[in-house]
DNA sequence: CTCCAGAACA
DNA sequence: TGTTCTGGAG
């Protein structure tokens, strides 16, 4: 027993493959074989993988895609983005339907960090990457493995159902993490993470494709064999039509129009209901216009008496 | 209605 | 630990 099979407890990969080896080749194999192509996978400049990165949390991949190249058309580097005026970055999040305009405020300020704090070098390690403002684990391992060929396994709800499904790891995150690392091989995390996340994406998706895709693991794959292809529980998000978060989005789209605007003109083209006494009026308005501005998206004055606002620059 | 390469904040 | 953050597509 190795030192790192007693430190993780004895049945902590009990559920992975005997012939692990044999099933690494496979998933390499098969990704090298054929894979979706991406502009994210042609590179290894960390900048260009952090944006990549950040504009894929909760999006679709296929709606990244435009909106990656006209973003590194606009900052071309990290320090072109920490010079931009930060309004101008909301603006290219919202006009691009990128949807979490937080996100854009944290690349912002993530690219000032490495122009500030790292001399526009990015850190390498997946500790230092996550002193970058809206990296977590994920991202952060991320930008190591793909950039660096560096970091650990990423883990995210492709590698969790995967891993779930084919070996039967339990639905907790340090599991998902210890078999997530155990499987996979050293110094190769860029090919690796890449293959695992496109099986996740390509053949072990919420409906299962697994002969459609050719699925690599086929023949030692938990649920494959049995049929049951429950995956972990994914929280359910609560209906955006008439949300909070839709309204934030119509403000930070309506600010984008103006220089600045008072409450009484800006409520109006936030819901058609406004009425500056009513439910949905000047005390709603500002309460919500308070969080974006400490969320750091919008700015707040007051003049003759009137609250006005307008985006963060 | 659901899904989608997570992270920050309390 | 729970809650919040967008919006397009199927």
């Amino acid at each position: 027993m190795t030192d790192a099979d007693a430190e993780a407890g004895p049945d902590a990969d009990a559920a992975l493959p005997e012939d692990v080896d044999a099933v690494r080749a496979a998933l390499v194999e098969w990704y090298e074989a054929d894979h979706r192509s991406f502009p994210w996978r042609e590179t290894t400049d960390p900048y260009r993988i952090l944006v990549c990165e950040v504009m894929s949390q909760q999006t679709q991949l296929e709606r990244v895609e435009a909106a990656y190249r006209a973003f590194l058309e606009a900052w071309p580097t990290v320090e072109d983005l920490a010079a931009a005026d930060r309004a101008d970055v909301v603006g290219f999040w919202t006009d691009h339907r990128l949807g979490y305009n937080n996100r854009a405020t944290y690349l912002h300020t993530a690219a000032g960090q490495v122009v500030e704090d790292y001399d526009g070098a990015f850190p390498e390690t997946p500790d230092e990457l996550q002193e970058l403002h809206g990296v977590g684990p994920y991202t952060a391992n991320a930008v190591a493995s793909f950039a660096f060929n560096g970091g650990n396994a990423v883990v995210d709800t492709n590698v969790k159902r995967v891993l779930h499904r084919a070996f039967d790891v339990e639905d907790s995150d340090s599991a998902f993490e210890e078999a997530a690392q155990r499987l996979m091989p050293d110094g190769e995390s860029r090919t690796w993470n890449n293959a695992i996340m496109e099986l996740g994406g390509v053949a072990c998706g919420k409906v299962p494709r697994c002969d459609e895709a050719g699925c690599p693991w086929r023949g030692s794959c938990r649920a494959y064999e049995t049929g049951d292809f429950t995956a972990p529980d994914v929280p359910t998000q609560p209906s955006f039509e008439g949300s909070r978060r839709q309204m934030r989005g119509r403000v930070v789209r309506t600010l984008r129009e103006y220089d600045d605007l008072a409450l009484d003109a800006l409520g109006p083209r936030v819901r058609v209901d406004y009425a500056p006494g009513g439910t949905f009026g000047r005390a709603w308005l500002r309460d919500l216009l308070s969080d974006l501005a400490d969320d750091g998206l919008v700015e707040l004055d007051e003049r003759d008496g009137d609250t006005v606002a307008r985006l963060r620059r």
